[in-house]
RNA sequence: UGUCCCAUGGUGUAAUUGGCAACACGUCUGGUUUUGGUCCAGAAGAGUUUAGGUUCGAGCCCUAAUGGGACAACCA
């Protein structure tokens, strides 16, 4: 049994182009048939659903393999990062269901090792001190076009180099001042092979190593180096990442120089990033969002975080299912939404309880129902699932009803109530409504109905067929809750991806809308996070902001309505 | 006037590695149902961007074109 992924295992993952690769090196026998993968935040900011798709990918390479997977916290630029995201971070992947391999790993804790490497590329030439401005060093950078032009100091001695490099992590120079590059070739088709930056001086305290250190190295010269240190196999990136390849190989390559042969050695494998319609998902248009307040937090349920899925109401089994079925591949697509929505709703679907909620509620009055006679009726808690059992509520002369399951002038087609028509209060008793009331504005203000005493659920002995059933909850006995609709955020299909337009241009204004529902007596208890389906309405969970004074649910998703749909 | 990557129904991914293009979501029928949900049965929808080539045979291999994307942070 694979410690990954415990209950739910589709052992049919569903096969892809990394499968191969991978099928191909350990068929060349390569690192020792050894499979170790890695998911390498940089703990800037919270995950996301596009990170859960490289998490469960990652994970689920090290499943299929029977190897490991390393969290690995790429923690090189203290000016972004932060302690409050390292946690969120763990806690993300913990709930989604993964388990790494031992202590979480930071590439902080390699900064002497690759500072060590660095004096190692010094010597043999392959680096250098350099005195020029970030404008200077740019603009000598050429153009993806042009060749790049030559550093004045890039022929420094290696003593010099030694010397200044020293001095650098001593703390003699300002931020900015000097950077090591690595000399390969300014004239490379290859910007990134154009004498990259190794390191740079930043006097700043970093969350882990403190002011130990006031150079910290760039990406290129940490990613593959951590990558190397820990054994990884296969180093999974994103698409954008295709062209650091040849420099994460030369880096590599110049460790080793010398040296004997590494039992493991990596190689990076890139696929294509997760997009969602109608969402973004860079995390600065997701911290501009939090920052301009459009949303209340990193863990909004709007948000396409995972702390924002999960508030939601997202289980982790869903999500870990949606990553199966996007798949893995190299173009980049655009995902429809839906299907997110769907892996939600079939998960719900089968493990959460049925119960009555009026969401948007209409009070009827069944007016050949003693006034003051209350009694019990039984309900099926789920009808997918038995073993749930049933439960009891309360049934009274007054009760809620959904405002739109009456209609006064019904088309043909309505199966819910008008004047005249008889359905079931499911569970209850069959009605028929005799009329309603109408206030000064000609909003319905109640309606009236008489029922039929034989048709009690489960003791009918009427056998006439009643077409329309519908929810409702004992007016006497409901309970008050706040209930959260969301919507979309963007109303545009692809918000961020417009030549003339900011993505806020295109916020959904109606994305939230609170509303005041009455909800069956049995959930007054409810502890945050506990999901439910209210019946013929949605999937709701428990809001953390719920009290036992004041019940809060979100909508996680509606149920899918194919009336909707007709009209 | 560069280098690299990508191209299969509406969307996303497959295709036993060169052998009748499949699955999921979505859409549409019909049935079941005390949820217009679920479930069940079925349908429509691509001949694989284009042009050449190799081959008995190409979605798959080769060449080119076209279209899309990535690359010029002291970010990752």
């Amino acid at each position: 049994m694979n410690k990954n992924n415990p209950e739910a295992a589709p052992e049919a993952v569903k096969s892809n182009f990394i499968h191969q690769e991978i099928d191909k090196d350990l068929s060349e026998n390569k690192n020792g048939g050894a499979v170790l993968t890695r998911f390498p935040p940089e703990p800037n900011g919270y995950l996301h659903i596009g990170h859960a798709k490289s998490i469960c990918l990652n994970f689920s390479l090290a499943q299929k393999y029977g190897g490991g997977c390393n969290l690995r916290f790429d923690d090189t630029n203290p000016v972004k990062e932060d302690v409050e995201y390292v946690d969120s971070i763990q806690e993300d992947v913990k709930w989604l269901g993964f388990t790494w391999e031992g202590e979480p790993k930071y590439t902080s804790d390699y900064f002497d090792q690759l500072y060590s490497w660095a004096v190692k590329l010094i010597k043999n030439g392959k680096a250098y001190v350099d005195d020029q401005s970030a404008e200077v060093i740019a603009s000598q950078k050429g153009t993806p076009t042009t060749p790049g032009t030559e550093s004045p100091y890039r022929n420094r001695s290696v003593e010099e180099n030694l010397d200044l490099f020293e001095r650098m992590k001593a703390g003699e120079f300002a931020a900015g001042e000097k950077v090591l590059r690595a000399k390969i070739d300014m004239a490379s088709p290859n910007m990134h092979m154009r004498d990259p930056l190794m390191y740079r001086i930043i006097h700043q305290a970093h969350h882990r190593t403190g002011d130990k250190w006031c150079i910290y190295p760039m990406y290129d010269y940490a990613h593959g180096q951590g990558d190397f240190i820990e054994g990884i196999t296969h180093s999974i990136c994103t698409l954008e990442f295709e062209v650091h390849r040849p420099l994460y190989n030369w880096f590599i390559d110049q460790i080793v120089e010398g040296e004997r042969t590494p039992e493991v050695r990596g190689r990076q494998i890139e696929f294509a990033r997760l997009n969602l319609n109608y969402t973004v998902m860079s995390k600065r248009k997701l911290l501009e969002l939090v920052q301009k307040g459009i949303v209340s937090g990193w863990d909004d349920p709007r948000m396409p975080t995972v702390s924002g899925l999960r508030r939601r109401g997202y289980t982790p089994e869903s999500i870990r299912n949606f990553a199966d079925k996007v798949g893995v591949a190299k173009r980049d697509g655009i995902i429809d939404v839906a299907l997110l929505e769907s892996c939600i709703r079939e998960d719900l679907n089968k493990r959460v309880a049925r119960v009555n909620a009026v969401v948007d509620p209409l009070k009827m009055i069944i007016t050949n129902y003693p006034e003051d006679k209350e009694e019990w009726v039984e309900l099926i808690n789920n009808p997918e699932d038995e073993s749930m059992g049933s439960r009891q509520l309360p049934f009274s002369r007054e009760v809620y009803i959904e405002r739109d399951d009456f209609m006064e002038d019904a088309p043909k087609k309505f199966f819910r109530l008008t004047v005249g028509k008889e359905l079931r209060l499911k569970g209850a008793y069959a009605i028929t409504c005799t009329g309603f009331k109408k206030n000064e504005d000609g909003v319905i203000e109640e309606i009236y109905a008489t029922y039929d005493p034989e048709t009690k659920s489960g003791a009918t002995t009427v056998t006439r067929k009643i077409k329309g059933v519908i929810h409702w909850v004992s007016a006497k006995h409901a309970v008050d809750a706040e209930v959260r609709m969301y919507d979309r955020l963007y109303n545009h299909e692809a918000p961020a991806a417009q030549k003339d337009a900011d993505h806020l241009d295109f916020i959904n204004p109606d994305s939230l809308t609170v509303i005041a529902a009455k909800v069956e007596p049995s959930l007054k208890d409810a502890k945050v996070l506990d999901k439910f389906q209210f019946q013929r309405v949605g999937y709701f969970c428990v809001d953390k902001d719920s009290t036992s004074d004041k019940l809060i649910f979100n909508r996680t998703v509606a149920l899918k309505d194919s009336w909707a749909k007709k009209k």
